[in-house]
DNA sequence: GTTATCATTTCTGTATACAATCTTGTTGTT
DNA sequence: AACAACAAGATTGTATACAGAAATGATAAC
């Protein structure tokens, strides 16, 4: 593997996981120090961060983690009631039917287990990463799919701010359930639409949640 | 300007007007004596243009100057159909009425220019750039519109492969005025889709267009 | 005490040298 | 004649050195 590879992997990964949050400036020598490669393929991950829009380049003064904030995550979602509603249309018309039929199948399944706590949730985020494979198998659009990777990598960082809790999460699936439903039965209006009902509802709680921890995050500060 | 700016637009440029047609084989050595600058800032713009889509980094041997098919212009006006109509509908929520009630005028002033030749095809596309940069400012989404000209710019490369007679720019642009009059009157619904139609009215033109130039070019080779 | 200017220092941007990997062509063997 | 192995060449990836720009802090003048 590159070592700008490298670099860009745990970058991207500590700015998801925040352990570097946002604000964080980012110097070149510092950085290239810490990840133990030189400044030029340092260089070429944060060019690629900022292309990503996980970094700002702070006009000529280093680059910086981008904000985070309510109106960020609204825009976030505005860009993927677009995308997921085309992707879930366009994956009702062309998919397997019969994988989807299995993926509900382990929606069902896991429904039990979500409740459950912290293996729950794990085994929701798991199931979620199988419905987004799914998604991006069936639609057969390259180009799609990249921006789809770029819109999750921001939303990870999201769910990372402020994890749901299980009573959530559990409704998250069920919303989620209908859509690979309506792709099994091919039926595209459908799936759109309860991918629409699903974003606007996980905004609703994503927004809480998000809410509730910058509340936190600013009760510290004071 | 750095260097680095210098050598990606220059390369955008060329690729966006065909004279660095698909399949092309760019060398680092190569472009970067022939663009006047150094291998740093030359891969720093490759990067930036493989992120856009523009180029291929053909495992490890150089990079290439993207496909262009008729299948990749499907692909694309899938992608635009779910940004677009979203981009729409929120610019009619968003949007000053007054400068695209100015809009409509200009469009509706336009139209007996437009069946005057290659000045008229110019002045439709001059309006049209400005119709996007009247989207941009109105859904006040910054990550949409990253995403947006990125679109645009395939686009672009997109019909100067196959520029379009004035008949079927007029039609596009009746299908354009009709969404600018949807967002100068509000109208969420009507403006999501006008778009609709107009980008699956616009993918046969384009898609007719491309299939008659792989024509030419397929005979040219043989 | 405040402000402006200049020097110091740090950081970014670019060029280039070096190392490692992958191609390709040739030669030898079956 | 076909295939494999090896060597020569080219090309990518990384490190580092140098130049130029920008920020910071100090000093002096008002």
């Amino acid at each position: 593997m590159r070592a700008s590879d490298r670099a860009y992997r745990k970058l991207l990964d500590e700015i998801v996981a925040g352990e570097l949050p946002a604000g964080t400036v980012l110097g070149e020598v510092e950085q290239s120090e810490r990840l133990g490669v030189s400044r030029t393929p340092l260089r070429e991950a944060f060019n690629r961060l900022v292309a990503d829009g996980m970094l700002d380049s702070e006009s000529g003064r280093g680059v910086v983690v981008s904000q985070l904030s309510l109106e960020t995550v609204t825009e976030l979602y505005e860009v993927r009631e677009g995308l997921e509603e085309q992707a879930a249309r366009l994956a009702a018309q062309r998919a397997d039917r019969e994988l989807f039929k299995k993926l509900w199948d382990e929606f069902e399944n896991s429904k039990s287990l979500i409740l459950g706590g912290e293996i729950g949730a794990n085994i929701f985020y798991e199931l979620n990463a199988k419905f987004d494979d799914a998604i991006d198998e069936a639609i057969q659009n390259p180009y799609m799919v990249t921006t789809l990777k770029n819109v999750r990598n921001h939303m990870a960082r999201v769910r990372k701010l402020a994890r749901s809790n299980p009573a959530r999460l559990l409704e998250a699936a069920n919303e989620t359930q209908l859509i690979v439903e309506a792709i099994a039965t091919g039926d595209a209006a459908l799936a759109a639409h309860a991918t629409h009902v699903h974003l606007h509802k996980s905004h609703s709680r994503v927004s809480a949640a998000v809410r509730e921890q910058l509340a936190k995050i600013n009760k510290e500060v004071a």
